[in-house]
DNA sequence: CCGACCATGTAATATGTTACATGATTGT
DNA sequence: ACAATCATGTAACATATTACATGGTCGG
């Protein structure tokens, strides 16, 4: 269901084509949902049969045509029913933890290699947020703009206030990861001067005798 | 693939049933990977035609009979290359924060309430991780005593070390996200303050005269 | 004129959820 | 006897990913 709904919201904030749909929903944009647009064509289809948004061919170019979309009454009633609702999550599925705790059989490097990554991740991932909420917050952040443009000031508070709850939880939820990343590799390296050098430490000692 | 690896991990440990598997892999209980029983039986038999498991047919009662699998060195191998792998993420899908965002036109009873639900989600998924990490470290956990057995001093070291990180991770998360909601419904009190108080009482005064 | 991007679709496959289906065992 | 739980499966549907497929537009 909640495909239909990002949809819904970027056409509630401002009229769209597939294609700007498909770039708005890419992956490595770090947005609230994603999808490919072989996903994102029939669902406009979809919504469309069901009455809530409208498309319009619209003409680019000579021969070319591309279809606007845009929300309707009812479509615009359907996105606040569900965004009104009690929060939906997803069950929890972690492969990266899942691998982890798998490793324990793994040679350390590996493990330190995963870990390394895990937290260039999510560094990434904390300065991309925090370049999009800066964005937002000096009110040069376009699509964010086209949401506000008509409501008054409080109501653009709140909008700000919502969106900026959001982003700030994924901000630090990516800033609790690289600290989680740095205190296990500090751990690791713990464990193996404890464990790995003090036999290595043994073996020689022993070969010298 | 994960499915497989969750699978493999858990026969890894102790050879299981497919219901035992049903019942570790059960969202509710706040594993890294979750199936339903209707994924994880063709799975198997999936495992078993590769040769990476094996399952043994095994009288229970009178009629009955379970399948116990036991996972196979071409299986321990796989399990092995895969943990040891560059860490394997999923795009990022957050339903919870897409509503939120498209939540800037409903009541703010509404946002309250969806916050509450969330501070309350986490806060019993934090309760739930410190059950689990307590259990582990006071080494009354049985899988992961299971998982330890036969193994040298160091080697369980690290098998713990890794656990915990994993679990401490997600009891950060779970901590953060409930901060986050605390935070959230301080500010939606604010807003309340400045704006839907501010414009009652002018309403009220207006009524006066 | 060529490459990057705009624009839209379908097909095949993989993964995940819900419902349907059946029957045995165990403890009270 | 009855309920809870053990035990295993299939079917239908929903969702997500990857690959295949086509052609136009725009700027350099």
């Amino acid at each position: 269901m909640a495909l239909r709904y990002a949809i819904l919201g970027q056409l509630s904030t401002t009229p769209c084509s597939g294609y700007d749909l498909a770039l708005y929903l890419d992956s490595a944009r770090g947005s609230f949902w994603c999808a490919a647009h072989s996903q994102i064509y029939p669902e406009l289809r979809r919504l469309e049969e069901a009455g809530l948004i409208e498309g319009a061919p619209t003409p680019v170019g000579e021969k070319l045509e591309k279809r606007i979309y845009t929300i309707t009454d009812a479509g615009t009633d359907a996105l606040a029913t569900w965004a009104a609702g009690t929060p939906i999550y997803r069950p929890n599925r972690d492969p990266e933890r899942l691998q982890l705790i798998f490793a324990d059989r793994a040679p350390l490097d590996a493990i330190r290699r995963h870990i390394e990554a895990h937290r260039d991740r999510f560094g990434r991932q904390r300065a991309r947020i925090d370049d999009i909420r800066e964005a937002i917050l000096s009110r040069e952040h376009v699509r964010v703009e086209a949401r506000l443009r008509g409501r008054s000031g409080p109501e653009q508070e709140l909008s700000l206030l919502l969106r900026d709850l959001a982003y700030g939880g994924d901000r630090e939820r990516a800033a609790l990861e690289v600290k989680w990343a740095d205190r296990a590799l500090a751990l690791l390296d713990a464990y193996e001067r404890d464990h790995v050098d003090v036999k290595r430490r043994k073996r020689e000692e022993e070969s010298r005798r």
